[in-house]
Formats: structure tokens, sequence, C-alpha cells
DNA sequence: GACCATAATGCAAAAGCTTCTCATTTCTCT
DNA sequence: AGAGAAATGAGAAGCTTTTGCATTATGGTC
């Protein structure tokens, strides 16, 4: 089935693509960075390089199988395209991150990105906060 | 009156950091990145270390002066801080950055995030895409 | 199933951006 | 003006991410 994926997006099936696309399903958290995946993957005996994920995780999001996101941490975290747009919102406290979707801010925004004259290509919406568990700390 | 600013938040006063607020004040650029403070007070024949550029940048953030963005440039830019929260509009081919307030948008983040039981500290919403001048080209 | 051209990988080195260290300088307050 | 505390500069170091190149694996073909 991902090999599917990967062949019509134009990848050679290897292994280290197989194991990284396979991690990014499975995992308990779908917000990885580059080296979270490189340490889930050495846990798990499979000592692929943290250069080859990268090169991977940028040919996967140039496919258009994965999104990258610059939260304010100082390190891009992937999660894989599940083909529905979503936001997000970040705890500052434990990093964990939730998804969420709201149509209303969806139409905000194409209209303000018309009004100004914009072709929209993308957006991001993160919103920052203390999540309830790391209130009660 | 800067002057007043620094002092009030518990900064001494010197010559690096009148020179760089002055700038964010009075340049062309809302953002700017430390490299590009760092060119601008060159050509302005001050002298000033990056490393100097960034500690201040990094007290000016802590006292509320200033605000680091991170945009999918791999480069933090500031901007001064005017007291009203606004969101972006980050052209992909020129880089420009403009600003607009949208108040339904806000309701709504304050809504999502109570509705997930976090107590928001922040948030961040960036629209991606061509400006007009960069369409036509 | 083996072969070949091509693409992918691993490793180490390099490249950005940002932070840190520590000796020196500059402020603030008296 | 002088003392103590804080800030600066320069370079080294730290992190994340990218690149170069020799080696290895893949996909299509015979």
């Amino acid at each position: 089935m991902e090999t599917q994926d990967l062949k019509k997006v134009g990848l050679k099936v290897t292994l280290p693509r197989m194991k990284i696309l396979e991690l990014l399903q499975n995992a308990d958290q779908r917000h990885l960075s580059a080296e979270d995946i490189y340490k889930l993957l050495l846990e798990a005996d499979e000592e692929i390089g943290l250069a080859t994920i990268y090169r991977v995780l940028t040919q996967f999001e140039t496919a258009g199988l994965v999104t990258r996101h610059h939260f304010e941490t100082g390190q891009a975290v992937f999660e894989l395209e599940r083909g529905e747009h979503h936001d997000h919102l970040v705890c500052i406290k434990c990093g964990k991150v939730e998804e969420f979707k709201n149509e209303t801010i969806e139409t905000c925004q194409d209209k303000i990105a018309s009004e100004a004259g914009y072709r929209i290509t993308d957006h991001s919406l993160i919103i920052y906060g203390v999540c309830p568990e790391c209130q009660k700390k």
C-alpha cells in the first residue's frame, strides 16, 4: 500500500523510506522531528542516518506526503498529510500538539488574502497555551 | 523617551540597545532579522557585534518590547511591539510581510482554546501567498 | 534470475543561525 | 570621579539541517 504511494510520487521504494513512512503512520505522536524519528528508528533497531531522514522527509514534503511545521521550538516537526487541513494548539509546557479545524477561520483567511490581492498558497494558525494537565502542575 | 522604556524594564541604557531600538522604530521594514539589524547598523557606521544584537533582542522580547516571529524562513524576525495584536500575511516570493487584524478570528481562537481547556498564552496566524506585485512577474 | 544505469544511502564535513564564555568596557549610583 | 555591577565584543561552541562523495541498493530489461 505504502509501496504504491512512494512509486506514485516517483520515489524508489527503499527500506529507509518505508520505515519512516511506517513510523509516521504508527507513532503515538503525530508530530515528529527528524531527530525523534531517528531515535525511534534506533529503538526499533533500524540504523538510518540522520541525513537520510532529513532528505527523505524533504522529499515526502515535496511529494505532498508530509507537512513540515515550524513551531517555536527551533526544530521542525513533520506530520503525515491526511488530506484535510487543520490547525494546531501547542502546549508550551509539555510540547503536546492538538489539532483543530474551524470553518469560520478558514473563510476569514481566504477573505483577508483576497482583499489584500494575495494568491494564498498556505497558512498556519498556531495557538500557544498551557494544556489542562500542565495547568494542574 | 526610549531611555525611560529601557530603564523601566530594568535594562541599562547603553549605546547598542539605543541604536537597536531606534532602528526598529525607524526602519522601512517592520520585521527584521538579527542579521538585517547587524547590517543596517554597519551601514550606519555602528559596529555592534551580532552576539550583542541577539542578546539585546532576546532581552527586549522578554521585556515585551519586541516580538519574535518564526516564519518559515529559518531565520527569526523581530518586530517592535506596538501594543496591539495583529497577524501576518507573508509573500513567499519576495518575503514582504503585511499585517492584518480580524476580530472574528480572534474570537474563534479564544473559543477554541477554552473549549480544549487550554489557557491561551499566545497565537500566531500566518497566511502565505503571492503578493499582487509578484503575481505580475 | 542476473545485469546495468540510475537513484539512494551513510558518513563526515560544512553551513546557517543562535548562544555561550570570558576578558574588557561601560553604565549607574554615590 | 570612583566602585561595583552589568553589558559588550570576539571568537568558540552548539544545534539543526544540508551537502559531497564513495558505496550500496533499486527497478527495468534481457
